[in-house]
DNA sequence: TTGTAGGCGTTATCAT
DNA sequence: ATGATAACGCCTACAA
């Protein structure tokens, strides 16, 4: 009775090519190496070449990553895959490292302190040779210590107060503008916030931004009229849209501090049937998918984030190739897509203005 | 003038543990690897552990893979991140994998067969251990290929032909006949599927089993009511619904091939002055998100994608820790989610039921 | 231009 | 129970 069992044969090494090939491992090594190749003999190298390629040799990128110390691996941090903000910036991401020969570690730290920390560990365990983070903390400890470890790392979405990190972050400011101006143009007078939390980068940019482009446009500035939301989820929105009608506040639109910020509105407008826009226009911010196939479709501020993402990974591997290069920061600029959750408002409600 | 510049230590190795715990560094290894530590003086192990922590060592896994040729490292090629199907079956896989010490590359393929060779080709150099893979080809040497070379894998939400490899999926079958019924219910007797590419395994998995719900329930069976999509997008689902009402059949309700499909015929809906579901209900299929918020919020089938993906990786888990273990297969159930896109057709429509 | 030798950090095997 | 030794596959001074 023989043996059935398939014998996987083990991947063949730089031995094997050399041997094949008749050459010493190290000229083999030389010769498939193409920043070595010029070393050696043409014919030679070709020789190994066609050995190589014979028995379908691929090096080992762990021997090699033992020898040399470099993984040609970068740590991606970011709360929540199942976010859409996140998984273009990915692909952005990814599209530049893959051509560079890098790949991407992904972990999700479900904005979670200490899952943030474990799973940056266990990056660095992996020996990436840097981080790009999209987790969106103000401040946070770790990152400082990162830094001061001399971890390559760039920011995405958001910046840190008091350190010179590199980030790619869209112009909220610029974005937030747009936002007001459209509902400005469109006759409004008295603009609500519903803000993201002020323990993100972006909660607080977009809430100053929202100020001064009040100001600037010369319209209602009432403290009254911003909320807080304690994080960027439609429950928060409706939540924060729903205390703010309860007070007795009076305004005729709302800038959202995000997408699902905004989509919480549509939720609290069915719940007491108002109608969208002609009882009150929102406007949401970073252009998530399918926002048109909604009732109504909304406007929103378009963010780059497959560019976001490109640029990032770009700037982290400027930084790995050279680490002394400064510290670049990148700003993107939004644009606003213009759909049916604004219009004019009614005439009642723009009497006051 | 002193130097500023950080030194960057090197990270302490088992050596240096050893050194500092007076013992050998095989002694340290011992005492450090759980599984070792039993065959070392408790003692010793302890002074070994204490070292090991107060340099704070951590085991370098490059090392560690090249000795024993385990990576703990599992590819997971889906067809693109973007694609809100996927996200969920990511997070239920590293869910899974995290707590057994796995990770997962990701790689996309964007459903481009070179690019899913290369992209596989590049996993496997990785060494990974096995390959979870979410690619929609019904049929693909490739995957034959990989199979005859005894690379562990697990298919998800597909099947291949002729081939007996583990795979996870949801049961179609029963998802498609729950939505006939549903509809069925409402009074339709006409019903069309605009199907999806029937290169792919769910595609022709969800065509019989309308047909064969449509036979069960004793509607009308009409071949020229089955469409298929040559995507599974809003553009091809539009294009397909187009054509079909073009050709003057005659039907009150659509099945979709999968949720995008459906919101294409949102479009048409749109263009037409159609209104759904008093004109025509329509049944998705994913459950993707947002659905609810959409206009009118889709009626779909709800497939458990997170559970999808868990028993995807608990599957190659098995595999990998007992090759010989014959291959399983796993089926989901799928439940009904009712929104407002379904409803009774128009009296004027069911009348030639 | 090519070969030699040593080592990256860890673990498996053998010997003590 | 611990130590010595070698080896995983590759790269790179250095020597020839």
């Amino acid at each position: 009775m023989t043996a059935h069992k398939i014998v996987r044969m083990a991947a063949p090494t730089l031995r094997d090519v050399a041997q094949l090939a008749g050459v010493h491992p190290a000229t083999a090594s030389r010769a498939l190496n193409p920043a070595t190749r010029p070393l050696v003999n043409a014919d030679t190298a070709r020789k190994v070449l066609r050995a190589a390629e014979s028995i379908g040799y691929q090096p080992n990128p762990i021997a090699r990553s033992l020898k040399t110390a470099r993984t040609s691996t970068v740590g991606l941090v970011i709360p929540d895959l199942t976010n859409p903000l996140f998984p273009p910036i990915v692909r952005g991401i990814e599209d530049v490292l893959t051509p560079a020969g890098y790949s991407a570690w992904i972990v999700n730290t479900d904005n979670d302190l200490a899952r943030e920390e474990t799973q940056v560990e266990s990056l660095r365990s992996r020996q990436v040779e840097g981080l790009i983070i999209a987790t969106a903390r103000r401040e946070h400890p770790l990152l400082a210590r990162l830094h001061r470890q001399g971890i390559k790392m760039v920011l995405v979405n958001r910046r840190v107060e008091g350190l010179d990190l590199p980030s790619v972050t869209a112009d909220d400011d610029a974005g937030i503008g747009l936002a007001v101006a459209h509902l400005a143009g469109l006759g409004h007078r008295r603009i609500a916030h519903l803000a993201g939390p002020q323990t993100t980068s972006t909660g607080v940019t977009r809430a100053r931004a929202f100020q001064h482009a009040i100001r600037d446009l010369g319209l209602a500035e009432d403290p009254a009229l911003m909320v807080e939301c304690g994080y960027w989820s439609e429950t928060e929105g409706a939540l924060a849209l729903r205390n703010l009608l309860d007070s007795g506040a009076d305004f005729t639109a709302v800038v959202a501090g995000n997408d699902l910020i905004a989509l919480g509105c549509y939720d609290v407008f069915a719940e007491r049937g108002m109608s969208c826009p002609d009882d009150m226009s929102v406007v949401g911010f970073n252009e998530m998918p399918f926002l048109d196939k909604m009732n109504p479709p909304l406007t929103t501020v378009s963010v780059p984030h497959y560019d976001i993402g490109s640029e990032a990974a770009r700037l982290l591997l400027d930084t790995i190739d050279d680490p002394e290069r400064p510290a670049r920061s990148i700003m993107l600029a939004p644009s606003m897509v213009v759909r049916a959750s604004t219009g004019p408002p009614a005439a009642s409600q723009g009497a006051t203005a």
